[in-house]
RNA sequence: GCUCCGGUAGCUCAGUGGUAGAGCGCUUCCUUGGUAAGGAAGAGGUCGAGGGUUCAAUUCCCUCCCGGAGCUCCA
């Protein structure tokens, strides 16, 4: 007999050779039938895999948030099982779980057409439908050679596992893996999954070698959950900024110009400008000086910087101008540097920040571009500050102080996350050691939550990632903050401390909204391209009753435009028709004027999205609450 | 960069080895309309670019450019 220790304390006694599913049993015939693993001391387990002896057992059922990445798991065997039936000759590479779903990779002489996928499908149903076991099993090296003998990708994985290592293997009905499971008890378990893409995808991620097909599915255990997500995606889709971007005539792209390069039209670069107004006004009240560099740079500058040895392969090649050669910047902290260099500083003037809306080139392959959320060209809101290591706690409080009021005007929830020491990394360990706990300090202080990203610091500093979530539960790269050991290194910059010495200040880096075209892209997803009033192309959009109204309403339009309002008329066409277009051009006001209004002085109002719903006001308290709603930035 | 898919009117897309269509948009006219499409007429295309096969190419083949799904990488 074996004790086993329940969650809540109590203790069962069971036979030696019990399983998961007997403690389950033992626990009630529900539970039996609703367990799908076994958390046995801390470890996630197949449900009907013996106990080892005495332990504590957790069961798992589709409540617990672990059991979904089971169930796909199993899903991505299921996969597998189903393309091994319809083409014997496919070679399997990896078959994961993943954030949202599951992928396997098959090494195939022809990619899958969307029919193959469609018939694979069918097939999983037939997989599910028959309920094989997963079934484990623990060979030794030479047996599972033997038994993917066929399987190539699988014996070069297999070659990887030192001679004593567990190797498990699953089977599933006719489909045999090599795979450390845990896996759910039956393909009968999997009910509600969907199969949603194929693409290449290098076997093991490696360029070189061989490119296989992958397959991307999703699984969940409630059809509504299913469903639920599935809606997810196509609201990811209506959102796209690629396709708002042209409908709304915010950005665009031409072939002449070059891939990655976006062009603002006039009603993007409202939207641009407007967050640059803001964030010009925010820094310079937090201290900053606004300073710009130049676009193209002496080469000279990037061997002093390190960019040429380290980012080289991410520069645009050199100009040549009488003999010396020019560069495309990718990153404007050097310039910022040299500013810093032009005088002598003292302790006194510390610290200094400079802040540039600068415009910088990188290289990027082109099968990376993604419309504005991935390009060759792009803006970032960059800053550096140069303090002494004392000042850096001040400083850090005071960005986190900075984060927060942005991203509230903008209405994202975010998370921290704290970067630490890479393998690879400049300076001395205890500099990088004094640095983080800075930074662990003051999170602390301030009692936020942060996670952190052990050996994700960059090689020259250690860092703060604000990650944003977005209005439909998306994470976007934010604000980042970044110590850095190497520039000041480099460049050799230095202050006069109070002792009258030369000292070298800390150096900075920080960006908020990072690049203006990511972020503004991600904007147009997060809003859905109905931008609150203060960021709004156009704000209002007046509409007479019929011609004979035109007059009125484009004196009031003047007089909207006189107080600073986006306002434009519209006069063609019929009332209903010009509704409809406002609401689909996502004008945030309309306001309609017809004989009543004229006479009356007032302007009924019709707000984006409420329909018939409308407020008919005076014209000059209509302007009073456009005025207010703007200078509150409010995000209704 | 690589694999696959795509590029036809401003936009979304149909179509064909015999030089092309729809809806929306645009222009003009009629309509002067009270809250998500009033009516009519018209203009608009070197079918991504170049080359090849063919009596004939938008259609088939090749190269290139641009875009998409991914891999890898990143702000």
């Amino acid at each position: 007999m074996i004790q086993v220790t329940l969650p809540d304390g109590k203790v069962l006694d069971l036979p030696a050779d019990s399983t998961g599913y007997h403690v389950a049993a033992a626990i009630g015939p529900g539970l039996a039938k609703a367990a799908l693993a076994a958390e046995v001391e801390g470890e996630v387990v197949d449900l009907h895999r013996p106990l080892p002896g005495s332990c504590r057992v957790r069961l798992i059922t589709e409540r617990d948030p672990e059991s979904l990445e089971l169930l796909r798991h199993s899903a991505a065997h299921v996969l597998a099982t189903a393309v091994r039936r319809l083409r014997p000759d496919a070679q399997i590479g990896f078959g994961p779980a993943i954030d949202e779903g599951f992928y396997y990779d098959f090494g195939v002489e022809e990619p899958f057409t969307p029919d193959d996928i469609e018939a694979f499908r069918s097939e999983m149903e037939a997989v599910i439908e028959a309920d094989f076991p997963f079934e484990r099993r623990r060979v030794d090296k030479p047996e599972a050679r033997e038994l993917f003998s066929d399987d190539p990708l699988k014996l070069e994985r297999l070659e990887e596992f030192d001679d004593d290592e567990v190797i498990t293997v699953y089977r599933d009905g006719p489909f045999l893996d090599l795979c450390r499971g845990p896996h759910v008890p039956s393909t009968g378990h999997l009910k509600h999954f969907e199969l949603l893409s194929a693409a290449g995808a290098y076997w093991r991620g490696d360029e070189r070698r061989q490119m296989l097909q992958r397959i991307y599915g999703t699984a969940f255990h409630r059809k509504k959950e299913l469903a639920a997500h599935l809606e997810r995606l196509e609201e990811a889709k209506r959102r796209d900024h690629r396709v708002l971007g042209r409908e709304l005539d915010l950005f665009t792209t031409d072939a002449r110009v070059g891939s990655g390069l976006i062009l603002w039209q006039p009603a993007g670069s409202v939207i641009r400008n407007e967050i640059e107004e803001y964030e010009k006004e925010l820094i310079i009240r937090h201290g900053y000086d606004i300073v710009y560099t130049p676009h193209m740079v002496s080469e000279k500058l990037f061997e002093i910087s390190g960019h040429l040895e380290n980012f080289k392969e991410n520069m645009f090649g050199a100009v040549e101008v009488e003999g010396t050669r020019y560069r495309p910047k990718p990153m404007n902290c050097p310039g910022h540097i040299c500013i810093y260099q032009a005088a002598q500083r003292s302790y006194r003037e510390l610290p200094i920040r400079y802040a540039e809306f600068g415009t910088v080139y990188r290289y990027e392959r082109s099968g990376v571009l993604h419309g504005m959320l991935r390009v060759r060209g792009f803006t970032q809101d960059d800053a550096h500050v140069f303090c002494t290591e004392e000042q850096v706690p001040a400083e850090i409080h005071a960005l986190l102080d900075l984060v927060d009021e942005m991203l509230t005007t903008f209405g994202y929830p975010y998370s921290i996350e704290l970067a630490t020491r890479p393998e690879k990394a400049l300076g001395s360990e205890e500099v990088w050691d004094r640095s983080i706990a800075v930074l662990r300090e003051v999170l602390e202080e301030r009692e936020l939550d942060y996670t952190v990203d052990e050996g994700g610091g960059a090689f020259y500093g250690p860092k703060l990632d604000f990650k944003l979530i977005d209005a439909i539960g998306r994470n976007w790269q934010g604000p980042t903050v970044q110590l850095d050991f190497n520039l000041p290194e480099r460049f050799g910059i230095e202050y006069i401390g109070d002792d009258n010495e030369r000292h070298r200040p800390v150096m900075l880096h920080r960006v908020l909204v990072g690049s203006m075209e990511r972020f503004v892209g991600g904007l147009i997803e997060h809003y859905a391209g109905a931008f609150p009033l203060w960021l709004a192309p156009e704000q209002v959009r007046i509409l007479p009753i019929s011609e004979q109204f035109s007059e009125a309403a484009q004196a009031y339009v003047e007089e909207l435009r006189e107080a600073g309002i986006r306002a434009e008329l519209a006069d063609r066409e019929t009332l209903g028709y010009r509704i409809r277009e406002a609401e689909l051009r996502k004008v945030p006001y309309m306001g309609v004027m017809g004989e009543r209004e004229v006479e009356d002085g007032t302007v009924a109002v019709r707000r984006r999205g409420e329909g018939k719903k409308q407020d008919v006001l005076d014209r000059t308290v209509f302007l009073e609450r456009l005025l207010q709603e703007i200078e509150d930035r409010a995000l209704a």
